[in-house]
DNA sequence: AAATAAGATATATTTTAAATACTTCTTTAA
DNA sequence: TTAAAGAAGTATTTAAAATATATCTTATTT
């Protein structure tokens, strides 16, 4: 059981901007790719969709960049990986499209493991960027060494 | 977020055991390969497992089979699924052998999402295999008409 | 107005792991 | 001793994730 990477790095490029508390500032997509050393084209990615739903502002155009849309402490952890994670179909029934399990009727697995997965959201649901985040001061010593 | 088919399979094989109480009974790999209408190779492999880790009994030769070494009541669906499911490496960090992620020494995730994921398993952990197959009759009626 | 630097967007390719198939071996009851 | 069952290893296929490439759009600076 795994997250994609798309989702790791989300919420890395969230970390990344919480760390500028100047929200004058703006980053770039190639100084976050570099500091976390991962794909640059990848990361626009990331980045288009984290713009589309709100977390962060894109500005186009010399000079641009990204920055935080929301304070930290209003970014909720379990809603960015809600939004980010593709699906949740922890087993073929949670897929009515293609679900092709002859039991899934009367069976009682699908509820148990859909319990399990609320149980997991909900922890998720109660942290916040802010939260993730606290240590600012030693994030941004460490994203400074990348430089 | 998924589990593989693999611990799909895994558990669904015990749900059709469960239904079989005569325990001098045996079932076969090609009839539930069937009754599910997935690859009888691959769960081959399921099954092997199963035995490995002690669920079911594997009788080789002729009129052979398997069934359940324990009593529904007995199997732990919390176990099962840490025992079949290859990892549970949420994002990078969750594998130091293959983490570069230079933030992960000060990074307040790994812990939330640590948090979550025992959420998670825990409400697997309440459970056994006597739960998710109450409805016994109803199951082996499904299984009767695959054949 | 032109040049440049930034993100936007679509498509293509590569890589990886999961799923499946195939083959040969071992066991055991009829 | 043969047939039917699982054991076990290897090979292939498939699907999805990750990455790369290319072109477009926007906005600023000169």
């Amino acid at each position: 059981m795994r997250l994609t990477n798309y989702t790791d790095y989300s919420l890395r490029v969230l970390i990344y901007l919480s760390t500028t508390t100047d929200t004058s500032k703006l980053s770039n997509i190639k100084e976050i790719a570099h500091a976390y050393g991962i794909s640059k084209n990848h990361l626009m990615k990331v980045i288009y969709q984290l713009g589309k739903n709100g977390y962060i502002e894109t500005i186009r155009g010399r000079n641009g960049g990204i920055r935080l849309a929301l304070d930290p402490s209003q970014i909720n952890i379990g809603e960015v990986v809600r939004k980010t994670e593709e699906d949740f179909h922890l087993v073929e029934c949670f897929d009515p499209e293609n679900n092709h399990c002859v039991i899934s009727p009367v069976c009682g697995l699908r509820h148990v493991l859909n319990s399990a997965l609320q149980a997991y959201l909900s922890v998720l649901d109660e942290v916040t960027l802010d939260d993730i985040s606290k240590n600012r001061p030693a994030l941004t010593d460490l994203f400074q060494s990348t430089k």
